[in-house]
DNA sequence: TCAGGTGCAC
DNA sequence: GTGCACCTGA
């Protein structure tokens, strides 16, 4: 039996809203150690989303085998457009092999209760290997920060150079019209923390990504106020957004190479 | 000699914006007792369209003769467009057969006032049967509520099965993605009447209908915070917008049978 | 291509 | 709080 009750469900609108351009059918797995889960390569098999929400995010959360289901994202998406922001949503499945999921949408409100059930799809399980290294330079910023000045440089060029050192970062990107430079220096606010601006580094580091990518993943951007950026040398950035005292999204991404610059 | 002055003109202008996607050019008929009315079918023949706005509405109402005007609808809410939510409207029209009528919209704050002459058109009169019964079941409920739920089940199905029950009120889709039901139940709320969801029933009934003209239907939505759903086993619903002290606008839709559900 | 919804600015 | 503009889904 897998039931998994949320209080906020805008959470996971917001949770679908930010992943649904980027993948469409995943295997959603849940344990009771990890909680729910997601890995996947995007549809084009060049940015990897890794999605958690550990059981603690639940206000009630029960999982008695690890499951596996499989999920068409636009389905889900299109169900999750039926419950309020306020609304208190539960999963429910069979516990093996469940071709089913069950939703129910609680609106204490007007004590309208909806429920749904989804078909599931079997999809075959991609291996993942999931970088688990410290990184060489880190950048804690507001998150609509990052995303405007993503969706800014998006209009000069595809390709942004992002270069952390520790006076702060920089995105650069060179387009036909011109070339634009945004620095984002080391900045505390004491005041309000989420606006701050953190560069934890060991290395400075440049890298380069295209801004497609960048934009899909600062989708995410309502999940949390801040967003945290980290690289090194020759590895796939992560683009983290943690979701408060419940888990966290993260958006992993391969630097282009030196030839690839070139031919774009 | 007709002359009907409205001080809200707002009023006239929601009416319109209910009713031009479902009518196309109808006959509004005036007279002393029964004020303002409408009766039409749809242009497609299916649903059936009833206003009134009794005499009373009207902070001046002078009707000296049973009239009929036939009226492009498209062409009238062109017109109310140019009318401001505070404007006050007259309409005028000569007694017996008249082939214009007069709008005047005065908006007091800005001293303004315009007025549009409107040419009339000669439409078939139709005979409509409406009937007057009373209705096995009733549904009063938050007329926001009702609308919602009818756009939200549209994204899942065409069809919705409307099963009201003591306990309450139960919209019921199958689609291609999955199934939902949501359910509202009789709940009555003090503090805020207007949120209540009132079940009146003598007989549960279970009836299917096109979402596609229930949503057509909710257009009338700003009429009035609620809404009445009242259903009998093989009669047309009725969608029922009170307005408040004014008269009332009625959608009537025939059910689904049987055969029509199986070939959906 | 058009309409509806959402986010932003005033 | 309202109106505009952008953006997204049908």
């Amino acid at each position: 039996m897998l039931e998994l009750r949320l209080s906020q469900g805008v959470l996971l609108k917001k949770i679908l809203e930010s992943v649904k351009d980027l993948l469409s059918n995943v295997n959603f797995g849940c344990s009771s150690s990890e909680g729910l889960c997601l890995q996947s390569m995007d549809s084009s098999h060049v940015a990897l989303v890794s999605l958690q929400l550990i059981p603690h995010s639940f206000e009630f959360f029960r999982c008695d085998r690890n499951l596996s289901m499989g999920i068409n994202l636009t389905h889900l998406s299109r169900l999750l457009k039926c419950a309020g922001n306020d609304d208190v949503i539960t999963m429910k499945a069979d516990d093996r092999s469940p071709d089913t999921i069950n939703l129910m949408f609680e609106n204490p409100k007007h004590d309208r209760i909806s429920d749904f059930e989804m078909k599931l799809m079997d999809i075959e399980a991609e291996h993942l290997q999931i970088p688990d290294t410290s990184y060489e330079a880190t950048v804690t910023m507001p998150s609509q920060e990052f995303a405007r000045i993503c969706k800014d440089l998006s209009t000069i060029g595809d390709t942004v150079a992002i270069s952390i050192t520790k006076e702060g970062v920089k995105f650069s990107v060179s387009g036909a019209i011109g070339n634009a430079n945004i620095i984002c220096r080391h900045n505390i606010s004491v005041v309000k923390p989420e606006e701050s601006t953190i560069i934890d580094m060991k290395e400075p580091v440049t890298l380069s990504f295209p801004l497609r990518y960048l934009n899909s993943f600062t989708k995410a951007t309502p999940l949390s106020n801040i967003v945290i950026v980290s690289m090194s040398h020759d590895l796939p950035m992560v683009v983290e957004y943690k979701i408060s005292g419940a888990g966290h999204m993260r958006f992993y991404l391969a630097p282009k190479v030196e030839d690839d610059a070139m031919e774009a």
